[in-house]
DNA sequence: CTTAAATATTTATATATTTGCATTTTTAAA
DNA sequence: TTTAAAAATGCAAATATATAAATATTTAAG
């Protein structure tokens, strides 16, 4: 018995809670910054965007709760980075698809 | 002046609407029924995914709203279906990223 | 052991979403 | 013009989300 290639109830759920991670501005501007394989810290991403420190951890953190980010702590530190790199398609195709 | 390929503040807000539109189980399991061009009622998603009729309208006039698909009436039907072929990637993206 | 930088968590309020049911509208056919 | 199928809308209760401010935790350096 392998792994199916569909979407059933379950798996639905997992897909639409990554998906409803990433849909938020902030959030898909936060994968912007983390295409080809990036690794960005709280501090460089806060930065960045010029969101409060606190409200920039707490989007990484459901992006990461959720499967779509990875972390890793270095001193003090902690580093970004997408989990599946295949996941910058989602932001390529919205680009595509609000160009008018 | 020519059409940037950015995201900035207002398409950022764009993409994310059109994005959490998408991110909700049921409406993922809409837009696999209309891969490919196909174009579908209501009262054949509302079969197809054994929701109410109410529910299924609701749902696709969402995605319609926030330019996720196209609706085409004929007389008493519907017909709904993709505005970007493109956007089945995002879907495609979600089952390779939902496999393990 | 103290301090300060970098992250993370908690809390509270405001706002938004989901769902089914009931109702209404639109359209074709009798 | 009455009827029935198909679709859309309004409503209300339960649930979920966003935000900032305040607080707490973790870690390296002095």
């Amino acid at each position: 018995m392998e792994q199916t290639k569909e979407l059933d109830s379950s798996r639905l759920e997992l897909a639409a809670s990554m998906l409803k991670a990433i849909a938020h501005p902030m959030r898909i501007a936060i994968l912007k910054h983390l295409e080809g394989g990036k690794k960005r810290t709280v501090s460089e991403i806060h930065e960045l965007l010029g969101i409060e420190q606190s409200t920039t951890s707490h989007h990484l953190g459901i992006l990461r709760d959720k499967g779509v980010l990875c972390s890793q702590r270095e001193g003090k530190n902690t580093f970004y980075y997408l989990k599946f790199n295949i996941l910058s398609q989602i932001v390529d195709c919205l680009e595509t698809c609000t160009c008018d």
